[in-house]
DNA sequence: CCTGACATGTAACTGGTTACATGATTCC
DNA sequence: GGAATCATGTAACCAGTTACATGTCAGG
């Protein structure tokens, strides 16, 4: 039993739901191919953890409805008591930043820009994310979720992502403050 | 060559080092262990791009101090104006987060705040090395480096290091404020 | 008819971790 | 003599990516 095998069966405590979909709820957290997952779910079947159903649909093709076991519940309740291993950040961007200094200015605000739209964009479906959420949870302005109610985890995580986009859009902004004006932008024209 | 590669080569191009100085520098921005280090260091110096130069210490073991060629420098410029994948954070914590309601207030304050107290570390180690980048690059208070100055890149990045573990840390005592009182922690007695 | 999203799978390969292996030097 | 840090390396294994492979269904 590996992290994915537990992040798997952990989104599926939430509801039944299929490989595919499981897929792309985990992403945000613990990237994983649709190659990785599929068999991984084959094995927690095998051992009992989870169980599924083929649902045939309409409008679709047809999918395998995973949902986790009791004995799947355990082995979730274990795994909360056990010690959290410390986060993985691998980002390109940090280590490009040590040799910057072989680039030029504008390159270098290119660079940092490219990273600004991308945190921009994260923003933008974080955003979406929380209001569908608090729909759901049918919750007032700036009420959270009590512990306890199914909504609290997506919740929490959801203004994670949006701190830690805000956060990391800021330090980008911060850092292009910082480079010497080069040639002006197409946008000065207008 | 792959990322963990130009990552040495980029460290290795702001000062010659050896691999168990490269492996130390890269862990926050790349976890990487010594065993997968040594052999890309092998394979670059085959390669050409960096060289090295064995040096005998008096007090510690010899060690092989590696050093960027010119041909290492100029795939770095190439590598620098290349697209930058995304980030790749792996983060267990939140994949708990999604199954907390199978635990309860006490034991996920506890998975909360060992989580907090990871942040704090890293908030202090980072907080150390901006003093000691500060005095290195001889800043006055609230000043940067200008871009140019080989401080430029370490400075900007463990400003980020800082402004992530600070938000982070926000959010992790944001969450413990939204669980509900449980049983009083041992500080009440005194 | 073709593209794109939905849906599931396997095989080959690359990246990364754990374990094995060795040895110098310092400090207790 | 033993533990801790410094220093380098290899081998076996596990995790993750890329490529291969197939098929359904909706909309242009």
């Amino acid at each position: 039993m590996n992290t994915l095998s537990y992040g798997l069966l952990s989104l599926l405590s939430l509801n039944p739901q299929s490989g595919y979909d499981l897929m792309h709820r985990i992403q945000p957290f613990w990237p994983a191919k649709h190659s990785q997952i599929y068999p991984l779910l084959s094995c927690l079947e095998k051992e009992g953890l989870v169980q599924f159903e083929t649902v045939a649909q309409t409008d679709k093709p047809d999918k395998k409805v995973y949902s986790v076991t009791e004995s799947g519940r355990d082995a979730l309740r274990k795994w909360l008591s056990e010690p959290t291993d410390a986060p993985a950040l691998r980002d390109a961007l940090m280590l490009k930043i040590f040799c910057i200094s072989l680039s030029n200015p504008d390159a270098a605000r290119a660079l940092i820009e490219e990273r600004a739209g991308y945190y921009r964009c994260k923003l933008d479906i974080f955003k979406e994310k929380l209001e569908t959420i608090r729909e759901k949870a049918s919750l007032e302005e700036e009420d959270a979720p009590v512990f306890g109610s199914p909504y609290f985890g997506s919740y929490v995580l959801v203004q994670r992502a949006l701190s830690s986009s805000r956060s990391d859009l800021n330090w980008c902004e911060w850092v292009v403050s910082l480079l010497p004006p080069g040639k002006k932008p197409e946008t000065e024209h207008l």
